[in-house]
DNA sequence: TGGCCGTGTCATCTC
DNA sequence: TGGAGATGACACGGC
């Protein structure tokens, strides 16, 4: 339980940081500026797909800085881009009007202790937003009552754990918005968004049970920590319960948003709701976990494994290896729990695998390596299990530098029908040199946001393929689910994954290839598996960045032709406007010409005179300067002219 | 059955 | 000099 617990306040915490990122960095426009902050790192490191630096190479930089350094224009784009899309696919586009409403608050109770003006940086943040949230503020500002009618018409927050604590926080919201009316907002405060979201989210936890008593913005942040943590296995047992009896049915309606998610993740903390449906609130619970994985996007959680799997054993957890959702569900929270076992776990076993080793080596067959080595259609996909299959494989047990799913390049991947849960768990637990009797699960594929979306492991022609076969045949079905790089390394008796080989640091490798006593073919094989690894990873890179390239480009022709028409358009007006000025001012020549006379007392004729104006602002009357003087081309023209009619 | 697409792999180049 | 990444090209399988 305390593994559960662990996991589960990681998860919050995880979501906490993402929102008060989120919140702090309102303008997301401001990514594609040429910022490289470090949400990008944050936001690009587990699921970036050209980010294939693993953990071990982060670790050495400046928090994960210079992923891309080959390229980190072009990544920076990518990663920018990544996380407008994530930041658009977190919900609905109404969590910044709710993260405002928890900012409002905060800064209320800040200005009430403080004694200052109670103003909100509401306008400011929504202003820079420009998101669609904007407009279901306006939609909420639109009804017909404020209060008790906003609590009806969010039902999230009306009828969700807070109940009127919700509607407290909306009608702050108003009340702010009309003295935001009132007064400007302090520029000020906006420097202090991202604390005081993280504290609002905090307090919206705990404290909407009372709606009457608003925690003072001093509140300790560890209060809340330690009475979520307190929260006893009962009390996490029941919080399915807790969330099944929400009654959050007006939200079928709507689109799950950051903040539903938010305020039913509230509810299930400590708030028994009154009622509601189950359904639901699963359907927000999956999206509540799933933004604090690592960036994926699980679409299809498996009801009730929210909550439900936090309080599994982690062996038990570990073991769902056809099962994607719990990788959706709790990735983000397992994670760094799961990475912090896995460093546990170390190298140190594998030397004592060395008589293990010689021994299979006597016992290859030989025509089982020959008959590898004539196919090169390798397919390290097929082994890894990708993300589809939690318990893909042991990469990451010997230290945290092989954590894939941490680190692992997010590009294409591919095979997930080709990945044997079966075969994994077995190849884990059957050859593996390393300890895994704790059954962790580290998703060492080459996560990818496509594997995310894609269903179950059980596919059609799998099941066709795994015909029922007795005990005896189990080996041989496993060889042939497993990759050829991984049947390579089996019959070479070679105690690495191929993730293990590909991922791990290249001093590690070269420790490895020298301290194993590997004979050389094992080396050979050893290095090939490595460099068609990471060349697979690369050329998935490779296509991603193809990709975007072409659609960048794309938008680029979109954009340059409609700049094109808009500049043609603009020089038909000017055409336009400096023929009528023309006119105009030949007009106006005429009329001033006619009231002026010369010697003789003559109106002077438009046709010999003009008006100049000179530089001092004197407007001078000058006769028309003929072309008296002509090209020589001009001349010779005339002259055949005249010659010719003569 | 041919075309398209995605993917893995190899060869090669560059850093 | 070797490792790693990038990329074009090719093969293969699925649709």
């Amino acid at each position: 339980m305390q593994i559960a617990k662990k996991y589960f306040t990681e998860g919050l915490i995880q979501l906490t940081i993402l929102l008060s990122l989120i919140g702090v960095r309102v303008d997301i426009d401001s990514y594609l500026s040429g910022y490289y902050t470090p949400l990008i790192e944050i936001n690009l490191g587990p699921s970036s797909a050209y980010t294939q630096t693993p953990f071990h190479n982060l670790r050495d930089t400046l928090d994960g800085y210079s992923v891309h350094p080959k390229c980190p224009e072009l990544d920076h784009f990518f990663a920018s881009r990544r996380l407008l899309d994530e930041v658009r696919n977190l919900g609905s586009p109404r969590f910044p009007t709710q993260l405002n409403a928890w900012l409002v608050h905060q800064v209320s109770a800040t200005n009430k202790a403080d004694g200052g003006p109670s103003t909100s940086n509401n306008t400011d943040t929504s202003s820079g937003l420009e998101t669609p949230g904007d407009g279901a503020r306006d939609d909420n500002e639109h009804l017909p009552d404020n209060g008790q009618e906003v609590c009806q018409t969010t039902p999230e927050l009306g009828h969700g754990p807070c109940g009127a604590g919700a509607c407290g926080f909306l009608k702050e919201e108003d009340d702010a918005k009309v003295k935001e009316e009132e007064e400007p907002a302090p520029l000020t405060q906006l420097a202090h968004s991202s604390t005081l979201e993280e504290e609002s989210l905090l307090e919206g936890i705990t404290a909407l049970p009372d709606p009457a008593h608003h925690h003072p913005p001093t509140i300790d942040i560890d209060q809340h920590w330690s009475n979520l943590l307190s929260l006893s296995v009962t009390d996490l047992d029941d919080l399915d319960s807790l969330v099944t009896d929400t009654d959050i049915t007006r939200a079928i309606s709507q689109d799950v948003s950051l903040h539903d998610a938010m305020l039913n993740s509230a509810g299930a903390f400590g708030v028994a709701p009154e009622r509601g449906e189950a359904r639901p609130v699963t359907q927000q619970q999956r999206t509540f976990f799933r933004l604090e994985s690592t960036g994926s996007s699980h679409s299809d959680a498996s009801p009730g494994m929210a909550l439900g799997l936090a309080a599994l054993p982690f062996a038990s957890v570990c073991n769902l290896t056809a099962n994607e959702s719990s990788h959706s569900a709790l990735g983000g929270c397992l994670d760094e729990a799961v990475f912090d076992q896995i460093n546990q776990l170390g190298l140190e076993g594998l030397d004592s695998i060395d008589t293990h080793l010689m021994g299979c080596l006597e016992s290859i067959d030989p025509q089982v390596l020959e008959d590898l080595d004539s196919d090169s259609g390798l397919s390290l996909e097929s082994s890894s299990g990708g993300p589809a299959s939690p318990g893909s494989s042991e990469m990451s047990s010997s230290s945290s530098s092989y954590c894939e799913d941490e680190c692992g390049a997010t590009g294409y991947s591919s095979d997930v029908d080709s990945v044997p849960s079966k075969g994994i768990v077995d190849y884990t637990t059957t050859w593996s040199p390393v300890d895994l009797s704790e059954s962790v699960w580290h998703d060492h594929s080459y996560s990818s946001p496509a594997f995310f979306n894609q269903p179950p492991v059980t596919l059609p022609h799998k099941g066709i393929k795994e015909e029922p076969l007795s005990d005896d045949d189990s080996p041989r079905l496993e060889d042939r689910d497993m990759s050829r790089d991984e049947l390579r390394a089996r019959a070479m008796c070679i105690p690495f994954s191929v993730l293990q080989i590909v991922n791990m640091p290249v001093e590690e490798f070269l420790e490895v290839l020298d301290g194993h006593g590997f004979s050389p073919e094992q080396v050979t094989l050893l290095r090939d598996i490595r460099r068609r690894g990471k060349n697979k990873l690369a050329a998935q890179n490779c296509r991603k960045r193809k990709l975007d390239a072409i659609t960048g480009l794309q938008e680029e022709v979109e954009r340059l032709q409609a700049q094109r028409d808009r500049l043609l358009r603009e020089k038909q007006l000017t055409a336009k406007t400096m023929g009528a000025v023309g006119q105009q001012i030949k007009q106006l020549t005429r009329d001033v010409l006619a009231r002026l006379r010369d010697d003789s007392g003559q109106p002077l004729n438009p046709e010999r005179f003009t008006l100049q104006c000179g530089a001092n602002g004197r407007v001078v009357v000058q006769p028309v300067r003929r072309p008296a003087v002509s090209t020589s081309t001009g001349n010779k023209t005339d002259k055949r002219k005249k010659e010719k009619k003569q």
